[in-house]
DNA sequence: GGATAACCGACCAATCGAGTAGGATTTAGA
DNA sequence: TCTAAATCCTACTCGATTGGTCGGTTATCC
């Protein structure tokens, strides 16, 4: 599996968070309903959403989360990088900062590391994927909540 | 991490068969001092390949491991998968025999999995990724032995 | 001053990754 | 026929990660 429940349940959040019309806070407690998550493990991933930037949090009876830039300048790779760490696809494997990948295998001696040309594509395959797609393109794609009951169901 | 060491020690040890020259059987044990790494951790990993097709084997002594067919006809799907089992980036994702995906939360009654044209998207371009690449790329991207000392060392 | 809700950290069970260990079986060659 | 070399197979360990739970603290609206 190349990613876990922390990225889906992540996006998902993100989601539900998107596809809010107004700009009042949402409270968690309502986005777990809606998506049949355990609140207690979404406060988790909340928290590195908030840690990142991706969203904003209203504390207080009232308060909650939304996000902190409209859902069309938000890309999935940060949304994923946020929740799942750094996206490489192999260990050994750090981008630095200019841009360029080190194999950590490169120092054994005698030659390029076999592996680095399979999984620097793979890594663009998946950064193209990840940055290519923004919030915005899932808000619509799970439709604008026109379906039988309201999701928050709150109020 | 998007991919755990057994793909990368089993890519690489498809790699050291694929840079063999002659045609007969390597043990495993002179991969595992080529690419220092453990042999009986090896052994896991290229009975995956094994069962999958990918290589064929000669016991007894003088026995080894050899590629079944050429490394330009060999993807790295098929060696990727052999060794990490079906490649999907989440776990509600499996691809039914017809090409289509099935996501377990679609069931959960009123709309798509907001999740699934994200996954879609980072399973198609990892998929391009693996299948566009071929053993014999990776071969020719390590070039052909002209190190130092010899792989095998034996005899 | 409640109720509501974000925040925070500790804890826990199950699974998986990475590797070890030990033996059984097959085969080439002396 | 015996032995060394190799594949093959199963079981085990040990640590890290996942997917949670729980209890308590702080902030804010009414």
């Amino acid at each position: 599996m190349l990613f876990s429940t922390k990225a889906e349940y992540g996006v998902r959040l993100m989601v539900e968070l998107g596809r809010q019309p107004g700009s009042e806070p949402v409270a968690l407690s309502a986005v777990a309903e809606a998506e049949r998550l355990p609140l207690s493990y979404l406060e988790h991933l909340v928290a590195k959403l908030r840690q990142a930037g991706l969203v904003t949090s209203t504390r207080g009876a009232h308060g909650g989360y939304q996000l902190s830039r409209p859902a069309d300048e938000i890309t999935m790779d940060e949304v994923v990088e946020a929740l799942e760490g750094q996206i490489a696809p192999m260990e050994c494997f750090h981008p630095t900062p200019e841009g360029k990948v080190l194999c950590s295998h490169e120092s054994d001696g005698d030659r390029a590391c076999a592996t680095k040309l399979l999984w620097t594509r793979v890594q663009g395959g998946v950064n193209k994927a990840l940055s290519g797609t923004s919030l915005a393109d899932l808000v619509e794609f799970a439709g604008p909540r026109e379906s039988k009951q309201s999701v928050g169901s709150a109020v």
